[in-house]
DNA sequence: ATGAAAGCGCTAACAG
DNA sequence: CTGTTAGCGCTTTCAT
């Protein structure tokens, strides 16, 4: 029956045990070159034998760091957010870090848990906010070291690691115009969102570019993380008069929404619809013909992102302003048809 | 610029500032009786207008729980890892608790892990452990109450949340074998999981049961979390002489791994092959003509892994024997043929 | 109704 | 080389 954990063995009882005092066992399992050899071996043989295991937030009240990371997410069902934590976790795991997992999409939710990070006196945050964070949330989140993932907003951390959310969806809808559609349909998160902003942006450019008018374009803005509205939107596409030739999403999530819902709707593409997914994740190469992509890597983002904040965290350098994009790469498969067709 | 986190306001602080003692500050805040209202509301505006926030680690020292959950898991890009993180995570949330991440596929990273969250004197863990943790881990373990999720130990707490891992592929293989196979292709995980060795019970017992003899079956066992494995079982699977007519799957993972490798191969559901998933992944609705599943409530039974714990943690109750099970749906979809073709 | 003081486990400054 | 001691921020007696 497990014991409350309040019972476990402290630096004075193995101190005690072979009769020296506590500074010496602090001293030895932090390997001071003060102690001797005999006494440090001594010292480990105990600790180990009655399984002796730091108290850090003891340790914590002398000034040390937490060795806890934040990482603040809107959902981590997603495949964007699930890859941000698996690497987030590899680079907290390399540098002796726990990571603290939050996963909030409102405002109110996303306050009580950075909260709660204060309270447990995070060493830092890696934040992918909500559109628009309470005062209070930015209060807290001024006091400690943090950087902010994929979207971003203004009054938080000037430190960021995104994608090029623009040049994203330029470049999908490009790939649909050369391929000769002018009636493009285009389902993505709302203007709120940093990236639901720069992404519309991106869809209207490849337009101007191409010397056409976006006005032909027939949009679709919702909560990017909510399935539902990706279904529903392309209900309405479908019903649309005169329907698009062609899709493109905004979001991960609106992208399995869509698939699901042509699927369901019996239409095949490329034939009767072209379409375009944001984001790349194994399933979509096994829909229909395959689905062509906006692949981006966000793993090496994320690896980036934590990687930069331990560093800084390391060695006490305050978070100054940081911008790092990475870039999107269109991956063809067979659902946008063929260029010129 | 962010300062460090060292520099956060304090209750002496407070205190200080409205001319008051710390524990009136501590009591105010406590909303203890023995405060008058007036002072309650003095102490309260002036904690809100410095941004007190708690110290947990100075609260834990003084006996008080961290209000830490480590969740320790092999993997989060896994579906069924993300679903029981986002429950659990929503579980945390309700009770007040913060969940700690741990993700480690290897008995040494676990038992790394398990002392970091030892180390952070977390008030419980929930676990899907590796086939075998090591000896320290087990200690580690022991000394705080623990419930395993979905794979199973002996040497590790006898709270245990799962799936009924042999009627599940029982079922699966039982629908293959109405529908007239006989060579029926099995690739799950190895036997040293305990959810290897009962998926694979289950898929000898449904021969059995039909009378016939599994010697006809083709098995092929690996790491379940590898999709390099199940892609790899699935191209020696198809070039097996004669090569089976079904394929049932006994991983998430190895799931999406075989549709992969059969998208590539360019064979189709049914004609070429019949196809039992493990696991009901929304993208597998849209693969070939929609694949028949086998699907489970995981999130249902990680809110109960997760409650049971922390009602438990609560009532300082100790963890004792408990076991709870959930069942299998076989959802059919146009991937296993029709029963008696 | 509030204040003063002890002590949780640990580290670092200060003796010896 | 090792021991003694103070103090981190908080709660909790014990004393006003």
């Amino acid at each position: 029956m497990a014991p409350r954990a309040s019972g476990m063995v402290t630096a004075r009882q193995v101190a005690d045990r072979i009769g020296v005092a506590v500074s010496t066992v602090g001293r030895a399992l932090a390997d001071d070159p003060r102690i001797s050899p005999e006494t440090k071996a001594l010292v480990r043989r105990a600790a180990a034998r009655l399984g002796y295991v730091a108290n850090t937030p003891a340790r914590m009240m002398r000034g040390g760091s937490s060795r806890l990371i934040g990482l603040m997410l809107p959902d981590i069902r997603n495949s964007f957010y699930a890859t941000i934590a698996e690497a987030m976790s590899a680079c907290c795991d390399r540098a002796g870090y726990q990571l603290v997992v939050s996963i909030a999409s409102a405002p109110d939710v996303e306050e009580r848990h950075a909260r709660e990070l204060a309270s447990a006196r995070v060493a830092g945050i890696v934040i992918v906010p909500t559109p628009d964070p309470t005062p209070q949330t930015r209060e807290i989140l001024r006091q400690f070291p943090h950087v902010q993932l994929l979207r971003r907003v203004a009054s938080l951390s000037p430190a960021w690691f995104g994608i090029d959310d623009e040049e994203c969806l330029r470049l999908g809808t490009a790939h649909l115009i050369a391929a000769g559609h002018r009636r493009i349909g285009y389902i993505g998160g709302a203007l709120q969102y940093s990236t639901g902003s720069a992404r519309r942006a991106g869809f209207r450019r490849a337009f101007t570019e191409a010397g056409l008018d976006p006005a032909g374009a027939i949009e679709m803005l919702g909560p990017p993380a909510d399935a539902g509205f990706g279904a529903r939107a392309m209900q309405a596409l479908l019903q649309a008069d005169p329907p698009p030739t062609a899709i493109i999403t905004g979001a991960v999530q609106v992208t399995g929404a869509v698939l699901e819902a042509l699927q369901r709707a019996g239409r095949s593409a490329p034939r009767d619809i072209a379409v375009v997914g944001f984001g790349d994740e194994p399933s979509f190469s096994w829909w229909g013909p395959g689905l062509t992509t906006l692949a981006m890597p966000i793993e090496d983002l994320a690896q980036a992102c934590g990687n930069w904040l331990i560093e800084r965290l390391r060695n006490g350098e305050p978070i100054g302003k940081h911008e790092s994009v990475a870039g999107t790469r269109l991956v063809r498969r067979g659902s946008a048809g063929m260029d010129r067709p």
